[in-house]
Parts: structure tokens; C-alpha cells; sequence
DNA sequence: CAGGTATATACCTAATTCGGCATATACAAG
DNA sequence: CTTGTATATGCCGAATTAGGTATATACCTG
């Protein structure tokens, strides 16, 4: 719960961690939405993942067979000031306005077939329609 | 002059570096005062500032036998983003604080006999005095 | 020029970091 | 219990990093 400046930084001084916690400022996401929307490798995502986790910037809930990753409820003074200046700053980043971007390019092709993120009967559907 | 977001992060991931920007945030320093106030070996310290330099977040001026260390006087809105934030956060911990303190000092003492950094004529009363 | 002071750099090493591949785990469906 | 899907992790190698020692450079003074 206590992290120092330097914990912080350290969390942020990488561009993939950036790219998600960016992502992860605008709502919850499953890992298998980040790496589509990332365009990176599985195992990379849930590297940078666990990452974050381990260091208290993302909590992770299991949803059936998909891991749900967010931002913090509660956060310390610091790290919540350092996020808030890292969405400033990435909104007039082109990477990760192309990010947020196609999140909501996604959040809206999911709003018309149910929750956000992958509940079972998502899955069906979405099953159904890519065959 | 283009320092991407990652690359500001990248600079404030060292805990000496972070020291380092929190005291020039106070105004110039030559290497000697940083190393005293640090309380750092001259070659981490001149290590660092070689570095912050070369990426921009210092520039350096030489003064006679001494060299001074500043933030640049214009820099992107990301980093005076980062760099604000992190003064923010450096005013609540106890290291910056101490630092900060030791700064002032140091500038006090200097006050009553000359400017902050390391003048020829400063040397000599030092000199004169510490014998 | 010589000697001294302030700072930078070359070079080495230990530690860390990142990414990838392969494999393991967790869950759902049948 | 088997299969498939989603995610995590163990292990490895390449690259980077940080710190140290020794040395170089730059400047001042005499």
C-alpha cells in the first residue's frame, strides 16, 4: 500500500505499462481486449499485468475464464496525481489516443451484444458470429 | 526537444535522479553542493546529471572550475507536467524534505558570503575559512 | 609551466529488465 | 473426464542499468 516516488516511476517507465494503464484509466478490461487492442503478444500483456498487480497499480477479478484488470478504487495522493498527469499527457499522445480510440471502437461493437467484457453468453455470440 | 512520454518516466525511475531534479527544482546547483546535500560519491552524482542531461531534463553551464546544473528554462508541457507532479509529491516525503532542507542550508550559509554557487572569490573564502 | 580542484568518462561487474518459448493453471462446455 | 479457451508462470538469453575504480579533462593559481 505504501509505494515510493521512485516505485511509481519505475511502474511507468515502460511503454506497454503505459499503453494499459491508459487504457485501464477509462474502465475495466479483460487481457484478451488489451492485447487485441495493444496488438501485442498474450504473454507480454500478462507479463506487464502481473507487473502492476504485484506493485498495487492494477487489481484483477476473475470472470468466468477472463481476468478482469482495473485501476485501484482507492489509491495514495501520489500515485493517483501521477495517473491523472499521465492521462493528461497521453490524451495528446498519438499512440495512445490511437489506443483509446480503438477501445471505444470495441466498447461499442460489445454494447450491442451485452457486457463489456466476455460474460458466457458473449462468448456464444461472438463464437457464432465469426464462423 | 521531443522527449516521448516514456522516455520522461525513464529519467525519473532512479532515486537519485529523482533527488537530483527535486533540488534543481529549487534553483541552479553545482555538482558540489548536489554531491553535499546528496551525500552521493562525485561519480553517481555526475553520472546522473550526465545522463538527465543528455536527455534534456538538465543543462549544464560551466562557472570557472565548477559546473552548474539547472532545468531547462523551456521545456514540453509533458515534462513540466511530470516535473510539477513530482515537486507536488516530493513536498510530503520525508527524503525530499530532507534534502530540501539541507538545501536550505546550504544556501543560507553560502548567502553570507557570496552568491549560491562557487564564485572565484567564494573558493578563496571558503578556503580561508575551513583551514 | 606545475600543482590543485572540480567534474567527466572509460571500463568492468553485478544486478535487473524485457521479451520470447514452452508449459502450467483455471474455468467452461460437453 | 476430455477438450478448448483464457491467462499465468518458469526458464532462458539479450540488452540495459547502476555503481565502483581508475583515469582523463578542464580550469584556476601561482
Amino acid at each position: 500500500m505504501d509505494m515510493t516516488l521512485v516505485q511509481i516511476y519505475q511502474c511507468l517507465c515502460d511503454q506497454t505499462r503505459l499503453r494499459i494503464l491508459n487504457l485501464l484509466g477509462e474502465g475495466p478490461l479483460c487481457v484478451c481486449h488489451l492485447q487485441e487492442i495493444l496488438g501485442e503478444p498474450q504473454v507480454k500483456v500478462s507479463k506487464h499485468l502481473a507487473y502492476l498487480r504485484a506493485r498495487g497499480l492494477a487489481v484483477a477479478r476473475r470472470q468466468a475464464n477472463w481476468m478482469v484488470y482495473s485501476l485501484p478504487a482507492r489509491t495514495s495522493g501520489e500515485l493517483k496525481a501521477n495517473l491523472a498527469c499521465l492521462q493528461d499527457c497521453a490524451r495528446e499522445d498519438p499512440v495512445f489516443r490511437a489506443d483509446s480510440a480503438r477501445l471505444n471502437t470495441l466498447t461499442r461493437r460489445l454494447a450491442q451484444r451485452g457486457p463489456i467484457c466476455c460474460a458466457p453468453a458473449a462468448l456464444k455470440a461472438r463464437r457464432a458470429l465469426s464462423t
